[in-house]
RNA sequence: GCCCAGAUAGCUCAGUCGGUAGAGCAGUGGACUGAAAAUCCACGUGUCACUGGUUCGAUUCCGGUUCUGGGCA
């Protein structure tokens, strides 16, 4: 019997952290990040993280669990997200898996295996195609000794995206195997949680109007401060923890190649970027139940009411239901019978 | 008031040696399986400011008008 994950997604600045909250008080819960900035110690104001007031006592796993200095992916995401999941589990309290970073939330959901991998011998995979792809002509030819190796990644991924080019060279070196065999098992797979997951969404237009605000916002609150802490720490551009929108626009200003006004400009812009890029992702969902928060007049309350609503008819449809008493479940699959 | 420069896609601008036009950004849609707040793809008809003239034909050349910069008084 799968166990019950509530999923609460969408774009940036539509309100994830506060119906989360909402919710873990109502159901008796407890928040697991998706977000791939937010575990950072000391990106704060920029990653929108919550603050201790906003978290009103409900526990939240995976922020602040990481340094600036440290690489954090996928995969390590996942291991940390079961992790908290189990222990959550035992405490008969509900996961509820909040955040924006829709791969980070598939993986999760779908179990996604990415393989046991030699990291240092990976790496060193991936620095001499990298140094490749610096040649003249070097992309090209990594391309067609994809079409080689690999013909079916090479027919879906384009020539430009470097990027997925050297991951999909660098796993066939280092197992011998086409990753797009690999992807096509991994796509196959079908949720292993009970899930109720919702994806919160607003007029584009609306939406966007937030997104500026709360950028202009975050600057009032000292995202200048916490963004020059990280530049004084002088990582390289490619760490994760420097690819935080509202962080790396900001280096270009501390190092003098924009002024504060175009940096601020290009963090909205990049913030409406994201929150587009987002959606698109959701949509792949099939079991997305889209909850358009207009309908609720933006009321945190609200929204939590009906989506926790939705949420015990369908898990009392299933034989399990909720103590609020002790706001703890009760027919929940126990992890001894797995 | 005079002189100079400009007026072209939502924005910044390119261009047409006269045959009604194109980039970047924005916007929209999409992809994504170990960097994902990353990376990549697709989509561009707009009185070419207005108005006369020359011309088979003007956004392009010439005149005038308006507006916007800058300079001189």
């Amino acid at each position: 019997m799968k166990k019950p994950l509530l999923i609460i997604a969408g774009p940036t600045a539509v309100g994830k952290t506060a119906v989360s909250v909402a919710l873990a008080k109502r159901l008796g819960g407890e928040c697991i990040s998706a977000d791939s900035i937010q575990v950072y110690r000391g990106l704060d104001i920029g990653s929108a993280k919550a603050t201790v007031d906003e978290m009103e006592g409900v526990a939240h796993h995976l922020i602040d669990v990481m340094e600036p200095s440290e690489p954090y992916d996928v995969v390590l995401f996942r291991e940390m997200a079961e992790r908290a999941a189990e222990k959550i589990y035992q405490k008969k309290h509900l996961p509820i898996l909040t955040g924006g970073t829709g791969f980070y939330i598939q993986a999760m959901l779908y179990a996604i295996d990415f393989r046991e991998e030699d990291t240092e011998k990976e790496e060193r995979i991936r620095q001499s195609l990298e140094e490749k792809a610096r040649e003249p002509g070097g992309p090209m030819a990594l391309y067609e000794e994809l079409s080689r190796l690999d013909p079916d990644s090479a027919l879906a991924i384009h020539p430009h995206n470097l990027r997925r080019l050297i991951r999909a060279l660098a796993f066939y070196h280092l197992h011998q195997f086409p990753i797009s065999a690999h992807n096509e098992a991994e796509r196959r797979k079908k949720p292993r949680f009970d899930q109720q997951f919702f994806v919160l969404f607003d007029k584009r237009e609306l939406l966007y109007e937030r997104i500026d605000k709360r950028v202009d916002r975050m600057i009032a609150e000292g995202l200048l401060d916490e963004a020059e802490k990280l530049w004084k720490l002088g990582l390289p551009e490619r760490f994760p923890s420097m690819q935080g929108i509202g962080y790396k626009e900001l280096m270009d200003y501390f190092n003098g190649k924009k002024t504060l006004e175009e940096s601020i400009a290009l963090i909205k812009q990049k913030s409406r970027n994201y929150a587009k890029r987002q959606l698109t992702w959701f949509r792949r969902e099939p079991s997305a139940i889209w909850v358009n928060i207009s309908d609720y007049q933006y009321d945190k309350e609200r929204i939590a009411e009906w989506i926790q609503q939705k949420c015990m008819n369908h898990w009392e449809s299933e034989g399990m239901s909720l103590d609020s008493a002790k706001q703890c479940w009760t027919g929940f699959p126990d992890d001894s019978k797995e």
